[in-house]
DNA sequence: CCTATAATCGAGCAATCACTCGGTTTTCCA
DNA sequence: TGGAAAACCGAGTGATTGCTCGATTATAGG
C-alpha cells in the first residue's frame, strides 16, 4: 500500500515514483527560477510556471499543494547545492577564510538575478524546517570558518562578519560595487572589522594599533 | 483656467487645491504605511488603503493615477524626512561621521516594519525623478562626510562604506543583530574598512600600520 | 496481454483586485 | 446667496490568477 502522505502536509502534495515524475518535478521548480531571472516576481503565475516547465497545470499541482510549496523547493534547491559546495572546503587550509568568500562570490554571480530574487523571497516564505536547518548549518560553518581565523568572537560579531560579507556581495551583484578584487574587498571589509573588535582591550578601545596578522 | 496637468503624467492625477484635499492625499499615503507596517506588502491593496484612509476608492483615484504611485509618494516622503535630518548635522563637527551614524539609526529605527518594506519595495518601483535626485543628494552627503572623515578614497571603497553601514543597520532593525551599541559597532565597521583600504600603500600593501586620522 | 496505478491533461470556477464612472456633497467667492 | 468648481462617493467591471476535477494516456508487473 502506497502511503500517501509526504513529509509535510503541505509541502509536498504527492510523492514521484517514476523517473518522468521526478524530472517533471524538477523541470517546474526550474521553470520557476527562470521567469524569477528573467521577468521577475510579479510575472511569476502558476500558470506560466506550468507553460515554462512544459506541464499542464494539472500536473503541477499533483506535485506541489500551492504556489509558494514551488518556491520554498527553489530555496532549497540552491541552499543544498550552496552548503554542499561550503562543506567540500578543506577547514585546516591557512586561507579556508578567502575560499569560502570566494565560494560565496561563485555561487552569488553563478546567477545573480535568480540569487537576487530568492534573497527577496525568503523572507516571506514560511521555510520549511529542512530548509531553515541548512541556513543553520550555513551560518554555524561560516562562524567556525571566522573564529578559526579571527580567534574567538562574541557571536554577535560573528554574525556582523557575515552581514557584512553578504551585502558587499550582494551589491556587487546588482552592479552597485564593481566585480573586480571582490574578494579582496569583502576579505578587508570583514576582517577590517573583526581584528578591530577582537583587539580593542576589553572595554571600549579608541585607537588599538596592534595587529594580530598571520 | 485650472490646469489639469500634474508634474509627472503618471504620477499624480489631480493637484489638491483645498486643505481637506492635500489632507486626503497624506493621509492616503500613511494609510499605505500603516498596512506595509502592520501586514505587510502582500496585504497592500488600493480598496484597503482606501479603507484605512477613511476614503473611497473612488477618491483615492482622484489623486493617485494607480497604486504604485501610491508607493512613490510613500516613499519620497520618507527620503524627504531623512535627507532634512541629515542635512540638519552640522558638517564641521568633529564628530560628524559619528552623527550622521546615529542619524540614520534613529531614522530606521523610528518606524522600523516600515523602513524594512519600503527598502524591499523600492527596487521594482520605477522612481520618480525627484526622488532618484534626493537619492543621489543622501549619497553625496554620505560619501562627502566619510572623505572628511577618512581622507580621500575611491568612490567604490566609498560606496562599500555606506553599504556595510546601511546593512548592519538592517540587521539590527530585523533583530539579527542586538541593538546595544549599535552606532559603535557600525562605526567599527565602517572605519574598520576604510582605515585599512586608506593606509595600505598604494599597490596592494599588506599590512600597513600608519594612521592618518582626524 | 491485461489491468491497476501512476502520470498527465486542460477547461473552467471562484476569488481577488486594480481601476472607472455617473452621480452627490462640500467649499469657495463674487 | 447662488452657482461653479472642487472634492468625494461606492457599486460595478474586466482582467488576472490560484487552484479543482473529471477524464485521458502512459507505465509496470504478473
Amino acid at each position: 500500500m502506497p502511503q500517501e502522505v509526504a513529509k509535510s502536509p503541505a509541502e509536498q502534495r504527492k510523492i514521484p515514483r517514476q523517473q518522468r515524475a521526478l524530472a517533471t518535478c524538477a523541470a517546474i521548480v526550474e521553470a520557476a527560477a527562470r521567469i524569477l531571472e528573467a521577468q521577475g516576481e510579479a510575472a511569476l503565475n502558476t500558470n506560466r510556471v506550468a507553460e515554462v516547465a512544459g506541464v499542464s497545470i494539472g500536473t503541477l499541482y499533483q506535485y506541489y499543494p500551492d504556489k509558494t510549496a514551488i518556491l520554498v523547493a527553489l530555496v532549497r534547491r540552491e541552499r543544498e547545492m550552496f552548503l554542499g559546495r561550503l562543506q567540500s572546503i578543506p577547514a585546516d587550509g591557512v586561507d579556508a577564510f578567502d575560499a569560502m568568500i570566494a565560494e560565496a562570490i561563485s555561487h552569488q554571480f553563478a546567477r545573480p538575478r535568480l540569487a537576487l530574487a530568492i534573497e527577496r523571497l525568503e523572507p516571506m516564505l514560511a521555510l520549511d524546517s529542512e530548509a531553515a536547518e541548512m541556513a543553520q548549518q550555513i551560518a554555524d560553518l561560516s562562524a567556525q570558518r571566522l573564529a578559526a581565523r579571527f580567534g574567538a568572537l562574541a557571536p554577535s560579531d560573528l554574525v556582523t562578519g557575515v552581514i557584512i560579507a553578504r551585502s558587499l556581495i550582494n551589491a556587487a551583484a546588482e552592479g552597485v560595487l564593481p566585480t573586480e578584487r571582490l574578494t579582496d574587498r569583502v576579505g578587508q571589509a570583514v576582517a577590517g572589522y573583526l581584528e578591530r573588535v577582537g583587539n580593542r582591550s576589553d572595554a571600549a578601545g579608541h585607537s588599538a594599533l596592534s595587529a594580530r596578522q598571520s
